[in-house]
DNA sequence: CACCATCACTTGATTAGTCAAGTTAAATAA
DNA sequence: TTATTTAACTTGACTAATCAAGTGATGGTG
């Protein structure tokens, strides 16, 4: 053993990488409050607002069930507002939702982005970008091989 | 809202990709009835054997308690041994585990690299693997800003 | 018009991990 | 030699997610 590919080794590196760079987010956010998660959900719904559960449980890759216990505690905290509509509920900030993202989003960009900044030029980083662009992308059409 | 950095467009393409890619190969590996983390064990065991257990923890970027659980349920299956050294538990694969790994190693490994292959160029493969090396060797000494 | 299928969401059971307190063996000091 | 500290590992209580079964409202069909 072991013939590493270029392609596991990447893959490693990303890995390790984004859990390291999960918990000292998880660590960061905690004077808001927050955990990484509910600060991305809460994100997109400012983004998106309104829409829906499943349209949210797409968007951050989680499933519906998840999404539902999540937004159940969300919903506690009183950051965010889900209405009966029709067969669907429609999901969006509250003022306080809003207050807490005001205040927490920049600086969560600014500490999300120092782990580029610190390292890596302007050119650098676009070269990143449109490299991982790539990549996620291919993933999400990726269909399992066969057995 | 929301000018995002491009440092922040980053992180967030990283995150998705490697929720994603995870999802995909764990279900991958369930034909060999392990999980992702679990082959990763196995891999660094197989690497670094024999060791001890916090040795390992910090190579999977995992706490103590989680390394401890973790290998309970190899132990079970019979792919590791651990042996009470002195105060340390050194561990080792067992044959069954070297046959297992024997087996997913190849397919795994193309696998993950079937994520990179299949968009990128081997000159871009490089480039993504020493940026990605730079920004994680970065993260792994950072400390938390000041509230 | 009553029944059935479907869709959006929730929930019980399970799994995997964290944190912090507990256990045990070894090393060191008196 | 006993007593204390330390290091390595385990464990109880908790959190967050998954999967799959359950619920209830909408809308279509005989």
């Amino acid at each position: 053993m072991r013939n590493n590919t270029i392609g596991s080794l990447i893959w490693l590196r990303l890995m390790r990488f984004t859990t390291q760079s999960n918990q000292l987010s998880n660590e960061f956010l905690k004077r808001f409050d927050l955990t990484t998660a509910q600060f991305d959900v809460l994100m997109q719904i400012s983004v998106y607002q309104p829409l829906t559960q499943s349209e949210l449980a797409e968007k951050v890759t989680v499933t519906q069930g998840g999404i539902s216990r999540m937004l159940v505690r969300l919903e506690k905290e009183g950051y965010i507002e889900r209405k009966q509509d029709w067969k669907t509920k429609t999901i969006s900030l509250t003022e306080k939702g809003e207050a807490v993202l005001e205040q927490a989003f920049p600086e969560q960009l600014a500490f999300q982005s120092s782990f580029f900044d610190e390292v890596l030029s302007e050119e650098e980083q676009k070269t990143l970008y449109t490299l991982m662009t790539r990549v996620h992308k291919n993933s999400q059409k990726k269909e399992l091989p066969p057995e």
